[in-house]
DNA sequence: TTTTTTACTTGCAATTTGCAAGTAATTCAC
DNA sequence: GTGAATTACTTGCAAATTGCAAGTAAAAAA
């Protein structure tokens, strides 16, 4: 596995050195938004990224504390990724993405999503948050 | 010059086609927090860009907008590179990437800076782009 | 028992990155 | 005025990464 060098201590450049690839962050970002959280789900997303990098991506995501990955309790071929904490973290970075995103690039995003993420953005990151946050409760334990 | 190409609609991906690499945001940082302008500066960060890949992200950001690239007042052979509204955007995006890295890292950042950004980040954000604006200013116009 | 689902792995060509060295227009020092 | 710095790149090339297509393997479904 590919490890990961710290460039430099500035905290922009070290989550850069995490986070800094065209893949990772929409990764989490179906993880938030999506309502997806197994590797075939990630594979139908619309940018269509290649199997090896998926598998890739999760195994580094997994090494750096930002995901879990656990056996479906339907199926024992069926994995279950969640995000940990670090990775619940990311949510402001995403939603600061996506706002720019909308603001300077020809985009599509369901509007209501949008209006909340406008108009209220503390409140709407720490919904998305929580939401990510009960994914990870067992239901019975 | 390397054309980029959108992968979905998503605002988060668009983003991502533009800024999402390793180097990208460093200039971004520079121009912002860094006090940098040219080329020789851009260099000299702890980082340690190349040079070609340096000049390949200064065109990249030119060619869309972010920043602008005029002769230097003093030298005909100095460039001075100044952020443009779109460049200044993104400072929301640079600050919730320097939040995480402080909290998920082993990171050194001034800690009056860090106060600022953690205690009124919103505040924080609005002086350092009108900072970034106030640069772009001619002295005598 | 055969087929399908699910999650990857492998091989390889193409692209990107990173290092070192080279170029060219100014500007500085004397 | 001339030779040495400065400033901003460009070029060549090896190494690393990416992306595509095909293959593998365990478990589940038919």
């Amino acid at each position: 596995m590919k490890e990961v060098k710290q460039r430099s201590t500035c905290p922009v450049s070290t989550s850069l050195d995490v986070l800094g690839d065209k893949w990772t962050l929409l990764i989490i970002r179906d993880l938030v938004f999506g309502g997806k959280s197994t590797y075939g789900q990630f594979l139908q997303s619309a940018e269509k990224i290649a199997t090896n990098i998926l598998a890739d991506r999760l195994a580094l995501l997994e090494t750096h504390g930002m995901v879990t990955k656990v056996v479906a309790s339907d199926k024992k071929s069926k994995f279950i990724y969640h995000l940990t904490e670090k990775g619940i973290d990311t949510v402001p970075i995403l939603v600061a993405l996506l706002l720019w995103g909308t603001r300077h690039g020809s985009t599509a995003i369901d509007p209501g999503l949008l209006n909340e993420l406008q108009t209220e953005p503390d409140a709407a990151i720490a919904r998305y948050q929580r939401l990510a946050r009960e994914k990870t409760q067992v239901p019975f334990p």
